[in-house]
RNA sequence: ACCCGGGUGGUGGAACUGGUAGACACGCAGGACUUAAAAUCCUGUGGCCAGUAAUGGCUGUACGGGUUCAACUCCCGUCCCGGGUACCA
């Protein structure tokens, strides 16, 4: 009998789906665990090799935890809303609703076909009205809650007015308002006005602001959206643009997302993008006063210590001030310059980051000592962080002393010697100078001193600032959430709960509605709704993913988004699995959205996820070969040409130290590839390198004939460096037919993608080798959170393993191996029991296997199994006592082999009666029984001086402590070298004695 | 530029708190079985040197230095690669 993997695969992964098996209830009295996925977006080109790492890894230690004991929760789902699907339906004219559903299909049979443990009851589909519906409701809480500074928690807006008729704008641990009122005057303003002025609290609120806006896709984008100053997604420009739009109040969350860090186990490396991002920096915000002018310019500063060394002020050239005190010469200049940088693209200043700038004609006074400080306006100081305005001090910051080099501004230096004169030093941790009453002092300490004294004299205030902006919340785009608001006149107004979902409507064709609004604003009949017009913008693709863990225990509610006897269960998602890419987007607006549902009591945590591994990205190898056309005109300075008689190639073109160059055409237009083994370096810049499919292409050689046939539209001369393939035959340099010959391609790693012609399909894998080794060989290739090249060299050694696993239950030849020592009233083959050798082989694997599994070194732990197997067939250990214990070991790694031999050996003639469906579900993780990983003598190194000599043996008493083995090494020792008395034994862990004389 | 990771055989990678570096696998070489191939099994495999051999010696974890009885592991400096951020005052 043999090891089938196809039938046994397809058995069990239908018998698991007949059988419910994955099931799992929210009530049990076993403990619980939540191991989650990142859930895909279903994108056209489906799964290929690189998305199961992650999803392999938390299913093996979802499969792991169960049979622990657990009640565990392994769910997965679909992100179905966004905006490739919509470019998709604008390009081909497929609705997103049908090749999103297409999508999903595939996806499902891809998925299945791994042999994962969800509990596809659970599955959850954003774009689903079922699911969104609670999308909206969590919008609608957001929009009717407000930020209580005072107790750093949500509330209900409907407390904030409260607190308006109470207090007024004065009213206590709320946001400062950019209007102030009485209670009476609130209470006097009409509608209109009080929405206008909720809606700078709410949490969910609509606002104008400079966005970032695509042209392309048509739409807004979230500050992570964009990359570079383009999209993240297609690479198309992104500009600033001022429009109106739904923002996320995230900044006011801002400590607590950094305080929630320190209390989940998240990477060193997760936590530091996720508060580079949030930004938090503690500083001061000064005034300056302006000579001849009453308003004061207030800057922010982290380094208040160096206001003596300030030499120049800088102001965004977007500022209000800067009209305002632009003077005498100076006003042309200054207007030319803002002209000068409205006119630049955002993606141009981040190219060329030159240095620009303008003196407005004012100055400041500073403070201390009455100087008198030119003010400046340039593109480095930013318009939308702390107070748009800088106090700068060359000799302590860089980018100051460039602007102050590159104009000539004489330089004050505050800091004596540890200032050099040729860049700045911003250290903290110098003794002040020239500065007035802090002269001698520390600046570290300085700091405070200042901020003080600003503070008595009225002149500023601590401040502390983030880099973190509110975000934005709406996209002018079809296939997303629709708000569930309905506009009158300028205010907006929620829908009712009872009036969820409001359904995206159907439509046939998806262009822009105007004034840069979304498709939905063509729907006129839809748009008007209750005396008012509907919100025509939908929400963004980060909106149902930033819940969705919660729906998972509770999928099928129509109630709730989510009971709260299910979340207090469920609780926080134990294990969470997912790439990088979400550290500053879903990452952290879902833990926003969770700290919001926590303060408005739906849910009893605050962080949604406990543990964070970051599963690495399994690049592609790409196959290259370079392509010359024959349009390319030659270098015929570097060339040597050389008549051949033929009409097929009129001539051929060398180099001088004789390797081909070139080749020119005969009659007919060919394109040339060449083998990589012909291509000199100096040629390379007249050529393209061209991604060849790697099905194509064995070991870095070119399957030629293949190749032609596929791309037919093109006739190719393949180049090697001893001749050439035309029209399908070799011919050499004096065109005369010969053997074949080998192309040669480059390899290169990158990206998985369509367009490089690398994507390695799962289901080609799992045809070949089956799903088992499949799985086992994503884990053997390298640590889950290590990014890698697929390469499936290595991967006939797993499937080698599973077949010598195999072997131990069943023989080709023999038949069944396997044999019981247990009695059983069934006849059956007998056998011996098994040996302390054997159990003791077996024991150190799962030992080992289990704290690989435990520590997620799944890649030592395919390993253990390997080793482990090799010793159980040294041993010819083929009994059932014995392997059903290592089948229970192995079922997290490779459910299906497992699954199939537990059955077999336990239905099977000696197998013993069996119970219930028999599934290796139902077993127990095996217990390691210590009492054979005892040793009773051990093999110590010695070493004197640090040098390997000598190994010694000594028998060990388990209840005798370290200390006796010492006593007892150091007299073997003492033995051993003839009467001298070592100086120093060390003695580490029971392993190894080093001596020195 | 700054902040994180990381650099180990021909290759992917082991070595968990410093303790016989190179587990396991691929590849390669040789052998067994076979008419042959596939499959399977066995042996060898960091480099250099010595020896008929068993074996022994030296060297070796990017480079240079240090701490230690002992360093892939810790510290300092240099180089290279990957990721993140990018004028955030």
């Amino acid at each position: 009998m043999e090891y089938k993997f196809r039938d046994i695969e397809e058995k069990w992964q239908r018998e698991w789906k007949e059988k419910k098996v994955y099931n799992v209830s929210n009530d049990s009295p076993k403990p619980k665990y939540y191991v989650l996925d990142m859930f895909p977006y279903p994108s056209g080109a489906g799964l290929h090799v690189g998305h199961p790492l992650g999803y392999i890894a938390s299913d093996i230690y979802a499969r792991y935890k169960r049979l622990k004991g657990f009640n565990v929760l392994h769910p997965m789902g679909y992100d179905a809303f966004g905006l490739p699907a919509e470019q998709y339906a604008i390009e081909h004219g497929i609705h997103p609703a049908i090749s999103t559903a297409a999508n999903i299909d595939n996806f499902r049979r891809q998925l299945d076909k791994i042999g994962f443990c969800y509990d596809w009851d659970r599955e959850v589909n954003t774009s689903k009205p079922e699911y969104y519906r609670w999308t909206q409701w969590i919008f609608l809480q957001l929009f009717n809650s407000y930020y209580n500074r005072g107790k750093q928690k949500a509330e209900s807006i409907t407390q904030l007015i409260k607190l308006f008729e109470q207090h007024g704008s004065a009213a206590p641990g709320i946001a400062p308002s950019a209007l102030s009122f009485t209670p009476q005057e609130w209470k006097a303003f009409d509608n209109a006005k009080k929405q206008t002025i909720l809606m700078d609290y709410r949490l969910a609120y609509c606002g104008y602001g400079e966005v970032n806006w695509c042209e392309a896709l048509g739409t807004v984008l979230a500050n992570d959206e964009v990359v570079n100053g383009v999209s993240e997604r297609g690479g198309h420009p992104v500009v600033k643009k001022k429009l109106r739009q739904w923002y996320l109040r995230i900044t006011e969350y801002a400590d607590r997302l950094l305080e929630g860090l320190e209390r989940v186990e998240f990477s060193e490396a997760m936590k530091e993008m996720q508060s580079n991002w949030i930004g938090k920096s503690y500083g001061a915000e000064i005034d300056f006063a302006i000579k001849g002018f009453n308003d004061k310019l207030r800057v922010y500063t982290t380094r208040p210590d160096t206001i003596f060394g300030v030499d120049f002020m800088v102001v965004a050239p977007e500022h209000e001030l800067v009209d305002k005190i632009k003077s005498g010469t100076q006003v042309a200049a200054v207007d030319e310059y803002v002209t000068y940088v409205k006119s630049r693209s955002e993606r141009e200043r981040m190219a060329e980051k030159k240095i620009t700038g303008c003196f407005t004609g004012a100055y400041a006074i500073n403070p201390f000592d009455g100087r008198e400080i030119p003010i400046w306006i340039s593109e480095y100081v930013l318009a939308g962080y702390g107070t748009g305005a800088i106090m700068a001090v060359p000799c302590g910051d860089e980018r100051d002393f460039k602007f102050a080099k590159h104009f000539n501004i004489p330089i004050t230096n505050i800091i004596g010697a540890v200032y050099n004169g040729e860049e700045a030093n911003a250290t903290k941790d110098a003794i002040l100078q020239n500065s007035g009453f802090l002269n001698g002092m520390l600046m570290r300490d300085a700091i405070d001193v200042v901020n003080n004294k600003i503070e008595e004299m009225s002149i500023g205030k601590k401040k502390v600032n983030y880099k973190m902006r509110d975000a934005a919340f709406s996209r002018q785009r079809y296939w997303g959430e629709p708000f569930p608001i309905v506009w009158k006149g300028e205010a907006a107004y929620a829908l009712d709960e009872s009036e969820l979902p409001v359904e995206l409507p159907h439509m046939n064709e998806l262009k822009p509605g105007e004034e840069a609004e979304g498709p939905l604003w063509n729907l006129h009949e839809w748009k008007n709704y209750k005396g008012g017009v509907r919100e025509v913008n939908t929400m963004p693709g980060y909106a149902g993913s930033s819940w969705y863990f919660l729906r998972y225990m509770d999928p099928h509610n129509d109630k709730e988004f989510c009971s709260r006897k299910a979340s207090d269960y469920w609780g926080q998602v134990d294990l969470y699995i997912g790439g990088t890419e979400h550290a500053v987007g879903h990452l952290l607006y879902s833990r926003m959205w969770t700290k919001a549902l926590y303060d408005l009591g739906y849910i009893g945590h605050d962080e949604p996820y406990k543990k964070l591994v970051n599963q690495g990205m399994i690049t592609g190898i790409s196959e290259l070969a370079y392509r010359f056309h024959s349009h390319h005109s030659l270098d015929t300075e570097t060339s040597e040409t050389i008549e051949v008689k033929t009409n097929l190639f009129p001539y051929r073109v060398q180099h001088k130290d004789g390797n081909i160059s070139m080749i020119s055409m005969g009659s007919k237009t060919y394109s040339y590839y060449f083998s990589a083994d012909c291509v000199m370096e100096k040629q390379k810049n007249d050529m393209s390198l061209i991604h060849i499919p790697i099905k194509f292409v064995n070991n870095n050689i070119l399957n030629i004939e293949e190749l032609r046939e596929e791309w037919k539209d093109e006739d190719i001369v393949f180049v090697t460096k001893n001749g050439f393939n035309c029209e399908g035959k070799w011919y050499n340099w004096d065109q005369e037919e010969m053997s074949s010959e080998k192309f040669v391609t480059i390899s290169q790693s990158e990206k998985m993608s369509k367009r490089y012609q690398n994507v390695v399909n799962p289901d080609d894998i799992i045809d070949t080798y089956g799903a088992d080794t499949f799985r086992m060989y994503e884990m053997f290739l390298g640590p889950v959170e290590m990014s890698k090249p697929w390469d499936t060299k290595g991967i006939e050694g797993v499937h080698r393993f599973l077949k010598k696993l195999w072997r131990l239950f069943y023989d080709e030849v023999k038949g069944q191996v396997w044999t019981s020592s247990a009695p059983s009233p069934k006849e059956r083959a007998g056998g011996e029991a098994a040996t302390d050798a054997e159990w003791k082989a077996l024991y150190k694997g799962l030992k080992k296997i289990e704290e690989d599994t435990e520590r997620f070194s799944f890649n030592t732990g395919v390993s253990t199994f390997m080793i482990l197997v090799n010793e159980l067939s040294d041993l010819k250990c083929h009994k059932k006592e014995v392997l059903e214990k290592l089948l229970i070991a192995l079922a997290p790694y490779a459910p299906h082999i497992a699954e199939e031999l537990w059955s077999l050996i336990h239905s099977s003639p000696g197998g013993g009666d069996r119970e219930g469906t028999g599934t290796i579900l139902d077993a127990a993780y095996p217990t390691i029984e210590t009492k054979y990983l005892i040793e009773s003598s051990k093999e110590y190194p010695i070493s004197i001086n640090g040098k390997m000599r000598t190994t010694i043996n000594i028998a060990l008493d388990a209840s005798q402590p370290e200390v006796e083995q010492i006593v007892l090494a150091n007299e073997v020792v003492q033995k051993w070298l003839e009467g001298k008395t070592p100086k120093k034994i060390i003695f580490v862990k029971g392993k190894m004695v080093n001596v020195v004389v």
